[in-house]
DNA sequence: TGTACATCAGTGAACGCGCGTTCACTGATGTAC
DNA sequence: TGTACATCAGTGAACGCGCGTTCACTGATGTAC
C-alpha cells in the first residue's frame, strides 16, 4: 500500500538488468547442473552450457567471454561458500564436549547442501585449466589462513609459531577436502556407511590435532 | 659370437611383434609428453596423441580401442612405479637416525624421476573420467595397504588395530600426493624453495606420526 | 502523459575446423610346404 | 634353401558431427524531451 517510488514495487515486470542477472544465473546453474551429472567442468563446451540453459549458443557471449570466465565466477562463489562455512563453524558451542564430532557433522551437512560446488572444486582443483586451478588454490589458502586465525583467537595451540599453525591448518583442510570427495561419492541413503565415514574423518582429525599438540621443532630422531 | 638361435641375435631386424610393442610404447609416451606440456589427459584427443606419436590417426586402433584404454594402461604402469617406490623405501637404513627426512628425500627424487606419471595421476585422480579415477584410486589404496603391512613388519604402531593403522597410512599417502603436486609445481633449480618445501613435508609427516603414536579410541572430549 | 530514439539481451543462419570412426589399400614380415 | 600364400601394422581418403565464433537481425526496455 504505502509502497512508493523508492523501492520498486514488485508487481512491475523485472527491469532489463534484473533479467540479465537472472539469465547469467541460469548459465552458472546450467554449468553446475552438468557438473552434477558427472561431467568435468573443463570438458564442458560453451554450446552445451547454453543448451542446458535453454538459449542459443552465441547468447552466452552477452554474459561471459569464455567458459573459463564463467568458471572463475563459480570459483568466486565457492569462496563465499567457504567463508560462510567458517562462520557457521564458529557457532559450534565450545562449552559442550565433543566439539570435533559436532564440527564434522556441520561440515558433512554443509558439503551435502553445497554438493555441486564441492564437486566442482574437488575435480577442478587439480584437473582443470591452469587459471581455474590457481584461483581455487587461492580460495583454499585463504580458507586455511582464516582457520589458523580462528585457532589463534580461540587460544588453541598457543605454543606453535604462526608458520607451523598454518601448516597444521593446511593438513586439516587437505583432510577436509579428501573427506568431501568421500561424502560426495557415498551412495545416498546409507546411514551406516555414512556414519562409518564420518567416524573415520573424526579419527583422522584427532590424529592431526593430537600430533600438533605434541609437536616441537625437530623432535625425536634428530642428531646435530 | 656364441650368439645362436635361442635368444635372437640383435643384429637381425626386430620382429613384427617387437615393432608393434615399440609403436605402442610410442603412443603411451606421446600421451605422457602431452600431459607434461600441461594438457590434462582427459582432454587429449585420439588424433592429438597419434599426431604426437608421428602416425596417422586410425593407426591408433591397432593398439587401443580408445584413449580411455590407453589411460588404463598408463595407470597400470603407475601401479608398478608405486610398488617400486615402496621397495626403494624399504632400503632406507633404519639404523641411522633421521629416517623420516631420508625417506622424504627418496620420495622427492622419485617424484622428479617419474614426473610425467605423477603429473598424470595427480590430475586424473579426481578430474578425469570415472573409469580412470576408479583405477587410480585402486592403485592408491593398494599402495596404502602395502605401506600398512610394512609398518606391521617393522613393528611400528603395534598398539594400533589394523583398521586404524590403515587410516594412518591413508593420511600419510594423502600427504604424499599433496606433496607431489608441490614438488611438480616448483620452478626448477630453486634449491632454497625446494628445501623449504621438503622441510614442511617432513613436519607434516611428523605431526601425523606423533598423533598416531598418541592416539587412543575416543580420547579427550568424549562423554558417555 | 505521449512521442521519438537509443540501448541491448537474445535470435537465426552461416563459417571453417578438428574430431572419432569407416573403408579399402599396401607392402613388409611370418608361415607352410 | 626357395616359393606361394597369409597376416597384419600402418596408410590415405572420406564421412558426418559438434564445436567456437561471426554476422546482421529483432523487438522489448529504457531515456530524453
Amino acid at each position: 500500500m504505502a509502497d512508493h517510488e523508492l523501492e520498486p514495487a514488485r508487481a512491475d515486470a523485472p527491469s532489463r538488468s534484473e533479467r540479465k542477472a537472472a539469465t547469467r544465473r541460469v548459465l552458472l546453474d546450467a554449468a553446475l547442473t552438468l557438473v552434477g551429472e558427472g561431467r568435468s567442468f573443463t570438458s564442458l563446451a560453451l554450446r552445451e552450457i547454453a543448451r542446458q540453459a535453454g538459449m542459443v549458443p552465441n547468447a552466452f557471449y552477452r554474459h561471459f567471454r569464455s567458459t573459463d570466465e564463467l568458471g572463475l565466477e563459480l570459483v568466486e562463489e565457492v569462496g563465499i561458500t567457504l567463508r560462510r562455512l567458517l562462520r557457521e563453524a564458529r557457532q559450534v558451542e565450545l562449552a559442550q564436549g565433543d566439539i570435533l564430532r559436532r564440527s564434522v557433522r556441520v561440515y558433512q551437512a554443509y558439503v551435502k547442501a553445497n554438493r555441486l560446488q564441492f564437486l566442482f572444486i574437488s575435480s577442478e582443483r587439480s584437473g582443470g585449466s591452469r587459471v581455474l586451478r590457481l584461483a581455487i588454490r587461492n580460495d583454499v589458502t585463504h580458507f586455511t589462513n582464516e582457520m589458523a586465525q580462528d585457532f589463534r583467537t580461540l587460544g588453541l595451540y598457543r605454543e606453535l609459531p604462526t608458520a607451523r599453525l598454518q601448516m597444521v591448518c593446511g593438513l586439516i583442510v587437505m583432510t577436509m577436502l579428501a573427506a568431501a570427495t568421500d561424502i560426495l561419492d557415498l551412495p545416498p541413503e546409507q546411514p551406516l556407511l555414512e556414519h562409518e565415514m564420518a567416524e573415520n574423518f573424526v579419527r583422522q582429525l584427532q590424529i592431526i590435532l593430537l600430533g600438533a599438540g605434541q609437536w616441537k621443532e625437530r623432535p625425536a630422531s634428530h642428531r646435530p
